[in-house]
RNA sequence: GCCCUGAUGGCGGAAUUGGUAGACGCGCUGGACUCAAAAUCCAGUGGCCUUUAAAGCCGUGCGGGUUCGAUUCCCGCUUGGGGCACCA
C-alpha cells in the first residue's frame, strides 16, 4: 500500500469533525494558548494558494502547543461586511447576504480540505445579527463615554455632566474638540439640545464636522488608511477633500497610550515603526500671535517644534479650511481669497499631493511677532493642513523648506538664524548650529535654544509646551448598505441611542442598493426606518467596525448576554500569537488596539493590549506567463523572437502553459478571438515570457489550493508552503520543489509501512 | 526626502547567545533496478589549481575596523523590498 493521501485525509478529517477533536473549553487545570489568524474577507474569487500560508503556520503551531500540554484556542470566522459584495449587489440586484453566504460556503469547503485544526464550533460572520449586536453595543458604550486626560482613561458621560454642573468646562481635562468655555451656571441654564450639542464634542463616538476623504465614485467617505495616493484602495477611484458631518471615533485621545503600549508588544520593529509614524508624536509649543484685520484684533494660536526660530518669522500661513480665514480676510482681499479657496476645493487629493505646486493668497491682515513685536503678513495656503496642530503656522523660511519655497514664490523676506547657514539656494532645516539674529538666544546651540525659547514663552504668557499627534480621529460613517446600522435615532434632531436591550438593530430590506438620487445613503430607501416614530441614522459602520473586537468574541461566541463573559475573558485573556498581513498595520491593528483599550477602561476586558505576539506572513506572489501578439494581427511570436516585431504583451492563463511552453490548441480554445491564431515558433515550440506579480484573477496566474490537494494531498501543500522560505518573506509560488516534498512524505510513510506490513502496532 | 528591512552555491534557503559556512530540498552528474521508460534506491555536487586524488588557496553585496576567531558586532557605501510623505 502506497502513501494514499486521499484516503488518509478523508478518514482523519471526518474523524476530527465527528469528534470535535479541536473543540476548546476553559480549563483552569491547563495553561491556555490563543492562536489567531486574521480572518478573511470572503471574496468571490475563492482562496488561492497564498491565502493559507499564514493559516498553515498558525495551525502547525497550534498543534505543537496542544502536544506540549496547552489548552489551545484556535478559531476561524469571516469578515463579511464590505464593499465588494455591495458593489456586486448594485450591479446585479442580488442581496449581498446571498453573495456573502455563497462565498463563505466556498471558503469553508476550501479550508476544510487543507485540514486545519480550528474549533469550528466558534465560527461566526461579522454580518450575523448575533455578532454585530456587540459591534453596535460597543458603539453605544463609546457614545456614552468621554476621555479623561488626567486619569488617562474613558469614563461614563454622566460623570462629565456632573462635573459640568458643578464646575463648568474648566472642571475637567478632557479629550475634546470643544472650544467654548462655560461656567457651571451657564451649563445648568442650557436646554437639553444645547447640552447635547456640547456633550457631542466630548463623546468617544461622536458626530462632528471634519474634512473627510470623499469618493464620489463609491458614493461614500473613506478613512485615511482606505486611501492610497489620493485614490480609494478598493476600486482605485479619485478621492476629494470635503467638509462633512460624520460619526467619528476619538482615537486621537488614545494616541499616547497607543504609542507607549507598543513597547510591551512582541511585534516586528518595522510594524511598530509604522504604527509610531502613523501616530506621529511631536513635541513643541503652542504660541499666540496677535493678528489685526483693520482695527479688529484676534489671537491666532500656532504650533511649532522650532520655538527657537521665532526671531526669523517673516509671515504667517493659515490652512484654507481654517476658521481664521474668514476673520482675517480683509475687505480688499475678499474676492481674491474666495477665488483661491474655490480653486483649492476643486482639486482631488491626488492633485494636491502630486502637484506640490506652491500656491497661496494674501489675506490682507497682519500679525505681530510676540517676541520681536515685528509686523508680518498673514497668508493662506494649502500647504498648511487644517487637521494638524492649529491649522495655522508661523513661517520661518530660512529653516523650513516648505516655508522657503513659499517665500521664494511670493518674494517674502528670508532671515537666517543659524551661524554659517547659507540660505541663498535652500533652507537649512537641520537642528544644529549656533543661533544668531535671535536676541536672548544668540550664541546658544539649537538644542539648547529650543527649550530656552519655550521657557521664555511660558514665562511671558505667550504660549506653552504642547505634544501633538498626527493620528486623526477615525471617520466611522459610510454611506453604504452592507454594514452595521448605527443604533441611533434623531429625537427632535438630537442623536439618541437605541436602548441596549433593543439590540441588534437589524439591517432592513431595501429595493435597490445604490444611493438615492438626492445623494442619501441606501438606507434612505428602507420602509419605516424609524425608532419610536423618529428617524434612524441612515449611514452604516465601516469595515473595520466588525473586525475590531472579533478576537474577544471567539472567547465566548454564543453568549447573548455579553460580548464575552468575565470568566471566559479572564481565562483566554488576549491573543498570544496573531498571524496576518502587514497591510493592516495602520488600519485594523490600530483600531483593534483602540477598541480593546476602550473596553479595558470600562472594565469589560482584563488585558490592555489585544495581540501579544504578531507575525506578518509574506505575500505569495504569482508567476505570470505572457504571449506576444504582433500589433494589428492575430499572430503570436515566441518570446525569443519578439524583439524583431512590434508586439503587445498579453497575459495568458498559466493553466495553458507548462515549463513556459504554450499549449497551442488549448490557447486557441481559450477565447473565441484566439480560435484562428497563428504562431511563430522557436524550435517547434511556443515559449512564453514570464514575470513575478501579485497573484490575481486578472493576471491569470492564480493557483488554487484545491488543485494541489487533488494532485499531491493537503499534507504536501502544507509542508510545501512552509518549505518555500521564511514565513515573513514574500516569495513567488513556484512548484519546482513540490515533488521533493511529496517524496519526503512518501519516505516518511515507508517508515511505518514496509511494502506489505505495518512496522508499528499502535 | 525620511523611516524600517533584506543581500549566503546553478535555484529556494540553513547556520538567530561571535566558534567546522552552505543543513534540508530542487536542479544537475554518475550508478543500481528495467527490454526500455517512469517511479524508486545509492553516490557525488561552492569556486580555483590538478588527468584524478591528497593538499592548498579563495569564498556569506562592496570597502574598512574590532577580535585568537565575524554570515553574525561597529563605521562608510552599493542595491532589492516595504512604509510614510507638505504633520510646521
Amino acid at each position: 500500500m502506497d502513501y494514499n493521501f486521499i484516503e488518509i485525509e478523508k478518514k482523519w478529517q471526518a474523524y476530527w469533525a465527528e469528534n470535535h477533536t479541536f473543540k476548546a473549553a476553559e480549563d483552569a487545570s491547563r495553561p491556555k494558548y490563543y492562536v489567531l489568524d486574521m480572518f478573511p474577507y470572503p471574496s468571490g474569487a475563492g482562496l488561492h494558494v497564498g491565502h493559507p500560508l499564514g493559516y498553515i503556520a498558525s495551525d502547525i503551531f497550534s498543534r505543537y502547543k496542544r502536544l506540549k500540554g496547552f489548552n489551545v484556542l484556535h478559531p476561524m470566522g469571516y469578515d463579511a461586511f464590505g464593499l465588494p459584495a455591495e458593489q456586486y449587489a448594485i450591479q446585479t440586484g442580488q442581496h449581498p447576504e446571498k453573495t456573502t453566504h455563497e462565498n463563505v460556503a466556498r471558503y469553508r469547503s476550501q479550508l476544510d480540505r487543507i485540514g486545519f485544526s480550528y474549533d469550528w464550533d466558534r465560527e461566526f460572520r461579522t454580518c450575523d445579527p448575533d455578532y454585530y449586536k456587540w459591534t453596535q453595543w460597543a458603539f453605544l458604550k463609546m457614545f456614552a463615554s468621554w476621555y479623561d486626560n488626567k486619569e488617562q482613561k474613558a469614563r461614563p458621560i454622566e460623570e462629565l455632566e456632573k462635573a459640568f454642573s458643578e464646575g463648568g468646562s474648566a472642571a475637567v481635562d478632557a479629550a475634546t474638540d470643544n472650544d467654548r468655555a462655560f461656567t457651571a451656571e451657564e451649563w445648568n441654564a442650557m436646554d437639553e439640545k444645547e447640552k447635547a450639542g456640547i456633550l457631542m464634542h466630548y463623546r468617544i463616538a461622536y458626530q462632528g464636522e471634519s474634512t473627510v476623504n470623499w469618493c464620489p465614485a463609491l458614493g461614500t467617505v473613506l478613512a485615511n488608511d482606505e486611501v492610497k495616493d489620493g485614490y480609494s484602495e478598493r476600486g482605485g477611484h479619485p478621492v476629494f477633500q470635503k467638509k462633512m458631518i460624520q460619526w467619528q471615533l476619538r482615537v486621537s485621545a488614545y494616541a499616547g497610550r497607543l504609542l507607549e503600549g507598543l513597547e510591551r508588544l512582541d511585534w516586528t520593529d518595522s510594524l511598530k515603526e509604522m504604527q509610531r509614524n502613523w501616530i506621529g508624536k511631536s513635541q513643541g509649543a503652542e504660541m499666540v500671535f496677535k493678528a489685526f484685520n483693520g482695527d479688529r484684533e484676534y489671537d491666532v494660536t500656532i504650533f511649532t517644534t522650532r520655538a527657537d526660530t521665532v526671531f526669523g518669522v517673516t509671515f504667517m500661513v493659515l490652512a484654507p479650511e481654517s476658521e481664521w480665514v474668514e476673520r482675517l480676510t480683509s475687505e480688499g482681499q475678499k474676492a481674491e481669497v474666495e477665488a483661491y479657496l474655490e480653486s483649492v476645493k476643486k482639486k482631488t487629493e491626488r492633485e494636491r499631493i502630486a502637484g506640490k505646486a506652491v500656491t497661496g493668497v494674501f489675506s490682507g491682515s497682519y500679525a505681530l511677532n510676540p517676541l520681536t513685536g515685528e509686523k508680518v503678513p498673514v497668508w493662506i495656503s494649502e500647504y498648511v493642513l487644517s487637521g494638524y496642530g492649529t491649522g495655522a503656522i508661523m513661517a520661518v523660511p530660512a529653516h523650513d523648506s516648505r516655508d522657503y519655497a513659499f517665500a521664494k514664490k511670493f518674494s517674502l523676506p528670508i532671515v537666517p538664524l543659524i551661524e554659517g547657514a547659507d540660505v541663498s539656494e535652500e533652507s537649512f532645516d537641520a537642528k544644529e548650529g549656533k543661533m544668531i539674529n535671535s536676541g536672548f538666544l544668540n550664541g546658544l546651540d539649537v538644542k539648547e535654544a529650543i527649550p530656552a525659547a519655550i521657557d521664555y514663552v511660558e514665562k511671558h504668557g505667550i504660549g506653552h509646551r504642547k505634544v501633538n499627534y498626527r493620528i486623526r480621529d477615525a471617520i466611522f460613517s459610510r454611506q453604504r448598505y452592507w454594514g452595521e446600522p448605527f443604533p441611533v435615532y434623531y429625537r427632535d434632531g438630537i442623536a439618541t441611542p437605541v436602548p441596549e436591550d433593543r439590540l441588534p438593530l437589524t439591517l432592513p430590506e431595501i429595493s435597490e442598493y445604490k444611493p438615492t438620487e438626492s445623494g442619501e445613503p441606501p438606507l434612505a430607501r428602507a420602509k419605516d426606518w424609524t425608532y419610536g416614530g423618529w428617524p434612524l441614522e441612515k449611514s452604516t459602520m465601516p469595515g473595520f467596525a466588525g473586525s475590531s473586537a472579533y478576537y474577544l468574541r471567539y472567547m465566548d461566541p454564543h453568549n447573548d448576554k455579553a460580548l464575552v463573559s468575565p470568566e471566559a475573558d479572564a481565562y483566554w485573556r488576549s491573543v498570544d500569537l496573531y498571524i496576518g498581513g502587514t497591510e493592516h498595520a495602520t488600519g485594523h491593528l490600530i483600531y483593534s488596539r483602540f477598541w480593546n483599550k476602550f473596553l479595558y477602561d470600562l472594565g469589560y476586558v482584563c488585558e490592555d493590549e489585544p495581540f501579544r505576539k504578531l507575525i506578518n506572513q509574506g505575500m505569495i506572489q504569482g508567476r505570470s506567463n505572457f504571449v506576444y501578439r504582433i500589433v494589428g494581427t492575430n499572430t503570436f511570436v515566441s518570446v525569443g523572437l519578439k524583439d524583431s516585431y512590434d508586439t503587445t504583451e498579453i497575459h495568458v492563463d498559466i493553466n495553458l502553459v507548462r515549463n513556459d511552453r504554450l499549449d497551442i490548441e488549448g490557447f486557441r480554445a481559450w477565447r473565441p478571438e484566439y480560435a484562428d491564431a497563428e504562431f511563430i515558433l522557436e524550435d517547434g515550440e511556443y515559449v512564453c515570457g514570464w514575470a513575478v506579480e501579485k497573484m490575481s484573477k486578472s493576471m491569470y496566474n492564480v493557483v488554487n489550493p484545491d488543485q494541489i490537494c487533488d494532485t499531491y494531498g493537503a499534507d504536501t501543500l502544507r509542508l510545501y508552503e512552509m518549505f518555500l522560505g521564511p514565513i515573513e518573506q514574500s516569495k513567488p509560488w513556484d512548484t519546482k520543489g513540490i515533488d521533493g516534498v511529496n517524496r519526503f512524505l512518501k519516505k516518511f510513510w515507508r517508515l511505518f509501512w514496509d511494502r506489505e506490513k505495518w512496522l508499528v502496532t499502535d
